[in-house]
Formats: structure tokens, C-alpha cells, sequence
DNA sequence: ATGAAAGCGCTAACAA
DNA sequence: TTGTTAGCGCTTTCAT
């Protein structure tokens, strides 16, 4: 009843056409342990000869492990992950592993999900972009029994001893606003996703904060050491959405009287670029813009927008090095590899003229 | 020398600590074959208090499906893909199989390379994106002994027996320009990827062509039958790659008298763009313009961009079910599936003055 | 250098 | 319903 009967040429197979024994065969097409020449390419020639094969699945089983990695992500179709993932395929293939990837959508239950159905495959690690903030514990549990385990992008609540590969976002956020101190502006609003407890943001330095109350921080701590006290006013709350953060910028902004505008990250750029226009505000001269990500649209549109951009082919590598040393060595801590973002003058940003 | 010993509890652990047969175990474990009521409870209670989850790759071994698919594409980070490739997944989780997606970026060795890695890993099936026009016989390889594969966006030479998810990229060039003859221009120039044997394009429906010259064929068909003569001079070579493009966009423009001009795909679209604004052409009073897929920033510039949008997610369900299909009925022929293109029609065409 | 045999964790055919 | 047994294809001692 099987589709046909070509299936798989074994080991086994190969040993009988070569008149060698199972293991011998076995150790040539392996290449491990000893054979002699004249052995090895009686298996290699009988080999070709069948059209021989090796079954990973069985090679995974005898050897405990797999060659596959899982990711698990929110979204493979944003930019900026499937940036990052294309990094880390490519360093991983390099050293021999599959990328398994899974898309939660920021779904808690998703994520667990598939952290489990990753460890019933046995891949060898995984590299995490946690649901912020709800999270699940199923990770905690997998490193503990000795899963190697990379976060990616953010920390999630409770995974405070993986190792985290990141951009710096408070770091980052400090840059973008710098540019614009620096260019003399003094009310810069700033567009975000305004976490809950966004009162004492600049006290506690949660670890497990999300990117956007990091970026928040950097801002904040930016205004802080210019002397410029920071107006709750000028932030404006806007989701995760490119449709809804436009219509929280172009409601928000009005009132303000702020002469800059920094968007934290790009879906939030690309809807306050729009409530922008929508208020036929003209960049630059009445209103200093700067985004996030190095988008395609942000060199394609009049004037080009100054924007942070971060090195997300360099994270993925990152990752899969930081994953690998993991595997190679699992019970030696290792740090968080923290990444810098960079800002790409253009020509949305200019000198505050007074 | 094992990391931790904390490893894998087994069925045969847990119908240990149940007190009952490991085949009884395993089939309460796995929901198949029957046993009693009592007998279930104990060793659901067993497992749950040993924390037992299955090897999934125990299990793939016995069964002989690994119940995960191959997906190998040019690149996941070129938003097309991650879009297509985003629609496959979803679908393919929903019926149990985890994807492994590989990028071969356009070289065929690594296309070979990868397909052999995925048989090896005994993927239960492929999609495949195949590089052209070069590809790689691997693919009728793996085919003619069973496994089954779904082409997507393009037929590579020699695969002409497997089936097609992809555009109906003939059509869709074919309504993009009619949509610029509707307008009533005559003289409209193509930015695309010239295939090699560009002359006789009409004549031979080549299968295996590239999706940019059926594109291109569909510009020509619209002519025809508009009854306008071919103008080679309107048929402008424009790499694949968004500063090429624009350069070779910029200087081919100049000298037509075009009115309008029609980008056959994403990048070039993206370089057509800039090519435009290098000239200083403004858009679409001097020249109208239609790029390829409804991308992110053709609706932050102004004008906004008419595009040819394809339906990039159901590619991908319609992909995963095809080759779902082709899992659950081998021997079955399958139908190829040509989605189809629509116009947006925004801003940047309109009626040619006369 | 080579071969025999056990085992990875699971499923499934067969008896009982 | 339950248990016994034999694989799936590979790696890996352990003798020889």
C-alpha cells in the first residue's frame, strides 16, 4: 500500500551491495572511525551505485540530536524579523543546523504552544522573541532542563537569566533624541507605545521591559540631561498599527506646540508619517521628524527622513553565535549581547531656527 | 559526560510508573488503539507527574513522516516571500506540519544543496521557488521518487510535471497595461528583466520563463490588441536590484517620448521611482507610472502609486493546500493555481491629455 | 580494520 | 483491552 517501494536506500543496503558489514558501511558513509581504503570505497562506490542517501531523523535519534533550531517570533513577514532571521539562518547553516521558525502573531498561548511542539521535535536550542508582557513559563522550564535558550529583541517577565540579543534600545532612543537636542530643539514629542506603568519610568530599570518603555527611557533620560523637564504631554500613545498610530499622532499632536517628533519604531514612523501629511505639516521647517528603521520609504519620500536604524542582519548573527556557544558550552553564563542603533541624517531633521 | 541526565522521560518510563505494558502507554499517549478507562487515567497521571513529552522524532521515525514540510525560496527577508511564506505556515500549522524554510539567494548550487539536505531530513514536502533560469535537476530527482513537491511563483526548466502556485503574471502585466491604455496612452515604456531570447517572445509560451518575461509578454499581448506595434526602444533592461534599476531606468528614459511607464516587479518599481526623481519627471502630469505590489511606500509618497498588487498570502495558503493535496493523493495529478493581480489605481495615472 | 549486537524512543502487528 | 515483540535507520561499544 506504500506509494513506492523506492523508498529509502539504508545503510544496511549499502553494506550488502559492497559485502562489507553494517558497521563498517556505517562508519564510511558517517566518516567517522577507521575503515580501510579498500573497504571504503567498495561502500562509497555502492553508495553512489544506489543512490544512498543518509536519513537524518535516524542519525538525530542514535545521536540525541537533531541539527534543527527553533525560532519563535511574532511576525516573519515584519522587516524587521525577517531581517534578523536572515541573518541567523545564514550563521546557522554555516554550522550545519536548520532553522525551524514559528510565528506567534504576540499571542502568549501560541508561544507556549510552540515552544513545546520545538522541544518534542529535540531541536538543539532555540532563539526567543518573547510575547511582552503576558509571556509563558514553558521557556523558564525548557532552559531549565537544559534546553539551550537565546532571547532575541526583548526580555521577557521571568526569563531574567537567558542571555538577551538586542538593540540598545534605551541607548538608541538616547541617540535619536540627542540628534534632535542637539539641533537646538527643546519640545519634542515623542510617538510610542506608552506602557502601563509609564509614571516612574526613569526609576526602576525593569529588565524585562518592552523595546518601545525601553526607547521611552531613552528618550526621557536624554531630555533629563539636557536640563529639560519632560511634559507627559508630549507623548503620545500610539499602537502598534500603522492605520491606529496615525490617527493617535494626528489627534495628539495639534494641541502640542512641539517643534520635533521622534516615532520609536517603524510602524509607529510609518503612521505618524501619514498623520504628518494628513495635517499638511511641512517637514522640515515646521516640524523636525525622526523615525525608526532604515525603511525603503524613508529614502523614497520628500524630504528623506532621518531615522535610527539598527544592524538586524549583525543580531540575527549574533544570535545564532551567542545560541551556538550555548550548545557548544550550556553551562557557562553568558552576557547579553547588546547592539548599537545609528542615526542616518537626512533631511527631515534640521536646526531649530529662533 | 551527558550535559544533564534530566533528559527525556520515555513511554517506557511512564508505563513504568504506571504500573501497565509500554504498548499501553504508548497508545494512551499517542490517542490511537483503545484501553480502559482506568488504564488511561493512570497513565496520563504517570506522565503528567514525569513530565513526559513525546520525541517527536522517535515518532517521525516509526511512521515514516517527520511531519514537516521544506520551503526553499531566493530570500525570506524580500517581502514578497516573507508574505507568501507567512500564509504558508499558518496554514501548514493548522494541519500539524512545522516548515523549514531555506534561501538559496538565486544560486543553484545552494538550491541543490538544500533540497538534498531537506530529503535528508525527510521532509514530508516541498515548495520550491526554483532559481532561474539555471535550476537544478535535484527537484525532478526528489520528485520521480515520491516526494511531493509544489513550485511557487515560477516553473524551473525541467520541472514541467509539477504543479504551480503563483500570479498569473501574463494577466496581471496584461491588466497593468491595459489600465494604461484605457487612459489612453500609446507610448509606454516597461522597466522589467529582459529575458535573453527577447525576440520572438509572443510566439512560444515558454513554461519555464521567468516571471518578469511573462510579465513582459503580457505587456505585449495588451499592445497587440490595442493594436499598437512593439517598440523595443520602450523596453527598458532594468536589473533586479533597486540602484541598478534606477540607473538603467534613468538612462533609457530620457530619449522616449513615453507618457507612461509600467515597472514589473517590486525593486524595480523601487528604482523606476528614483529614477523619476533623479529626472525631475513629475508624476503623472508629464509621465504616468504603475510599479508592481502593494508595497509599504507607494502610499507615502505623492503622488500615490498605482500598482499591480498580487494576493501574496493566499499564494501561500493555496500553496500549503496544494501541496497538502499532493501529500494525502501522490499519484493524483494536480492542477497548477494562477491567482490573479488587480490594479490599484491611485494617483499616479491618469487620462493622457490630448 | 572489521563485524556482531545493542540501543535511541516510538509505533504497530500479532497474540493472548 | 492488554502485553509481547519486532522493527524504523542510524550510531556505537565491544570483541575479534
Amino acid at each position: 500500500m506504500t506509494i513506492s517501494k523506492a523508498d529509502s536506500v539504508t545503510v544496511a543496503d549499502v553494506a550488502r551491495a559492497a559485502h562489507v558489514s553494517k558497521s563498517t558501511a556505517a562508519r564510511v558513509l558517517s566518516d567517522r572511525g577507521s575503515a580501510s581504503p579498500a573497504a571504503r570505497k567498495k561502500v562509497l562506490d555502492a553508495a553512489a551505485r544506489l543512490g544512498y542517501y543518509p536519513n537524518a531523523l535516524a542519525r538525530a535519534m542514535s545521536e540525541g540530536r537533531s541539527k534543527m533550531i527553533g525560532v519563535v517570533i511574532p511576525d516573519i513577514s515584519i522587516p524587521f524579523f525577517s531581517a534578523v532571521v536572515r541573518g541567523l539562518t545564514d550563521r546557522m547553516r554555516a554550522v550545519g543546523l536548520e532553522v525551524i521558525i514559528i510565528n506567534t502573531d504576540n499571542n502568549a498561548t501560541v508561544e507556549a504552544h510552540s515552544l513545546e511542539l520545538l522541544a518534542t521535535k529535540r531541536v538543539d536550542g532555540l532563539v526567543l522573541a518573547p510575547v511582552i508582557p503576558e509571556g509563558s513559563d514553558i521557556a523558564r522550564t525548557l532552559a531549565q532542563r537544559g534546553l539551550p535558550i537565546v532571547l532575541l529583541d526583548r526580555r521577557g517577565p521571568g526569563l531574567d537569566d537567558l542571555p538577551l540579543v538586542a538593540l540598545d534600545h534605551e541607548d538608541a532612543a538616547y541617540a535619536a533624541t540627542k540628534h534632535l537636542l542637539d539641533l537646538g530643539h527643546r519640545r519634542i514629542a515623542v510617538a510610542t507605545q506608552v506602557p502601563e506603568n509609564a509614571t516612574r519610568l526613569l526609576d526602576p530599570p525593569d529588565p524585562a521591559a518592552r523595546p518601545s518603555a525601553l526607547r521611552l527611557r531613552g528618550y526621557l533620560s536624554a531630555l533629563q540631561e539636557a536640563g529639560i523637564a519632560a511634559d507627559t504631554d508630549l507623548v503620545i500613545n500610539a499602537p502598534y498599527d500603522h492605520v491606529a498610530a496615525a490617527d493617535a499622532v494626528a489627534e495628539r499632536l495639534a494641541g502640542l506646540d512641539a517643534t520635533a517628533l521622534f516615532a520609536t519604531d517603524s510602524v509607529v514612523t510609518h503612521g505618524s508619517y501619514q498623520a504628518l501629511q494628513r495635517l499638511k505639516i511641512v517637514i522640515p521647517d515646521e516640524l523636525s521628524f525622526i523615525g525608526f528603521d532604515d525603511q525603503d520609504w524613508t529614502t523614497l519620500v520628500t524630504p528623506r527622513i532621518t531615522v535610527l536604524t539598527q544592524p538586524m542582519h549583525d543580531m540575527g548573527r549574533a544570535a545564532a553565535d551567542l545560541l551556538n556557544q550555548r550548545i557548544a558550552n550550556p553551562n557557562e553564563a553568558q552576557q547579553d549581547v547588546l547592539l548599537h542603533g545609528e542615526v542616518l541624517t537626512r533631511q527631515s531633521t534640521t536646526a531649530l531656527e529662533r
